[in-house]
DNA sequence: CAGACAAATGGTAGCGCTACCATGCAGAGC
DNA sequence: GCTCTGCATGGTAGCGCTACCATTTGTCTG
């Protein structure tokens, strides 16, 4: 009576035929393939050859379903093309690599709003574990961060209110740096360039205001920001925009590399000495920032090992040992080159 | 007897719970939210509150289990950080964002091997659509895609064989067509430069070739590559090496943009004139090449349009309209700038 | 040598959803 | 009046897997 539905999965092999051929039971084959230890020697050869010859694949829907939890790792990122999250997707994919799990991004598209919905979409799959770019979620998106009912971690930048775990740096404390170095190497009119201005462009442009407070040369002037997507064109036009405000300019910091080079490349297209008439620093630390000629001064920051090191800690969680270290700053390191050797 | 587990799912609300709130059976819900024409006006609004009320979401692993059919598109790109790629990313993306479809992206770091065992993991999922990057897959690969079932869109390379459909352009026009524009240009001791060298690399020196042979300039010594991954600084070094080899180059056609801004930096460094003395050509086109000084000539590709066209041929295809073309062409354009304009 | 206990294996009953097949009911056709 | 059709809805039986518990076997105690 119990006709069977006629095999709606177009005929791949399942644990039931894997079992028939092994001659085992089905739990045993599962058990072979997710607890090795946990079956003897004998069985598990039998099972890993009739694995082979069926050319079996669990089905991880149904793995999911039976067990509640899929082998799958929620990352949501502002952006896809940006090389420093890009960097970060990189890592974490590495070193998921070798593991059964697998990876579900996110596009946020540096929008809070969207960010809840993909958490939300991210949430019906139950996942086992969600690492997610920034600290600065809304409060919706962080209620369904801490009902995510797995382990999370924020990555980008470290924040004393961790959802649950954090890997990062301090982006005030890069800005800062940066602005000093600029300070130190005898600038004065160091103005600020940023594009997109994203939470953590803020407050790196806080670092730098700190540090130009702290010196007395601070000037709201000296600021030209842009709510637009970076970019190397950007840059350049800022950097005129800059110029045009205050022509006394000596120096910049840039939001990022992009900008750095662009203003770099309007230096040379105006005849503008870098590093005797204008200094120029960028962050991150793109490879190009130490080719370019000059070599442009950069605040390297870890983004390769923000991921691998955020899968680590959300591995161990996993497994049952949270880390105790709950927040890791991994930091950064300013690299001085020729643009800022005045 | 049947002790219900105690909802492994941590409470969250299934399609049960609707059906019971909303006075209505399972399957009417579930008809609700996927085929609202199949459902009365009265009850899909009546089915549309119960849902909003207990903020139900799909399970995503129980649909695909009953259905055969994961609502997913596998994505296979030999690099997640080179821009080329994470541009195709970005249309896929974007082209999915309102769709019920996830996305899963494969990492293959240009082996066909690796690219063989994901398509194995990702075809245990029974993807909606495949899009996989270029058109040299293994014997292996190939034969997993064609037995998988579902819409499969090659993307980045024409070519005469598709396992389904394809998206892309010809390298070897594309190298040609750079290689031309300097010969027109005036010059003639025209190197290429190529790092990775992976198969589209590949075609684009055989582009460069068949027109240096055309033109009765051919040798051998031009080239320059290596299997190294590319960068700004291997650029540099690499246009160092073509320069020790042949002294009297005039002209370096650049595998992609990275290669042709190292080049151009070493330019600057060592005070050789561009274009006056060394032409420049590179390929892709990326933002920076237009802000640059010089400006540097390059071969303008359209990777979000490969994406977001690959999104609606697979889209297409699902919705059992199979596109007439199945190969398309969106070509490329060469961008002349001050880099060539001797 | 009985009893206790651990290790290895299996059976059963779902996980949350949808395919498939009823069922009920209104209107159409004779 | 009756059957016939088509539409809206519902019930049942799985999809392929694993959690939970039961069973079997072997090993160790006293």
């Amino acid at each position: 009576m119990t006709k069977p539905r006629s095999r709606r999965g177009g005929g791949r092999p399942t644990i039931a035929d894997v079992a028939r051929k092994a001659g085992v039971g089905a739990i045993t084959v599962s058990r072979a393939l997710r607890e090795p230890g946990r079956v003897s020697e004998d069985l598990r050869r039998q099972i890993q050859a009739a694995v082979d010859e069926l050319g079996y694949v669990p089905d991880p829907n149904a793995r999911a379903l039976a067990s509640a939890r899929a082998e799958v790792f929620g990352v949501l990122v502002p952006s896809l093309t940006n090389n420093v999250f890009a960097e970060v997707v990189r890592g974490i994919y590495d070193s998921l690599s070798d593991s059964p799990f697998r990876i579900q991004i996110g596009n946020t598209h540096y929008s809070g709003l969207e960010e809840e919905r993909l958490l939300q979409v991210f949430g019906s799959q139950r996942p086992a574990a969600l690492i997610v770019a920034g600290i600065d979620q809304t409060p919706g998106a962080r209620r369904l961060l801490e009902n995510a009912g797995c382990p999370v971690v924020q990555v980008m930048e470290t924040g004393p209110d961790p959802v649950d775990m954090m890997v990062g740096f301090s982006h005030l404390d890069g800005g800062r740096t940066a602005a000093e170095h600029l300070l130190q190497a005898g600038y004065r009119k160091i103005g600020f360039i940023g594009a997109r201005m994203d939470p953590r462009s803020q407050r790196r442009l806080a670092g730098y205001r700190a540090a130009m407070e702290a010196a007395g040369l601070f000037d709201p002037r000296l600021i030209t920001t842009t709510p637009v997507p970076s970019s190397v064109t950007l840059g350049r036009e800022l950097f005129r925009d800059a110029l045009a405000k205050m022509p006394t300019l000596d120096g910049v910091f840039c939001n990022n590399d992009d900008i750095a080079l662009g203003v770099l490349f309007e230096c040379h297209r105006a005849s503008i000495d870098v590093p005797k008439q204008i200094g120029i620093a960028g962050f991150n630390d793109l490879d190009m920032m130490q080719v370019s000629f000059p070599s442009i001064t950069s605040v390297r920051t870890h983004r390769y090992e923000i991921g691998t090191r955020a899968v680590a800690m959300a591995l161990a969680a996993i497994a049952g040992n949270r880390p105790e270290q709950r927040i890791v700053d991994l930091g950064f390191e300013l690299m001085r080159r020729e643009s800022t050797a005045r």
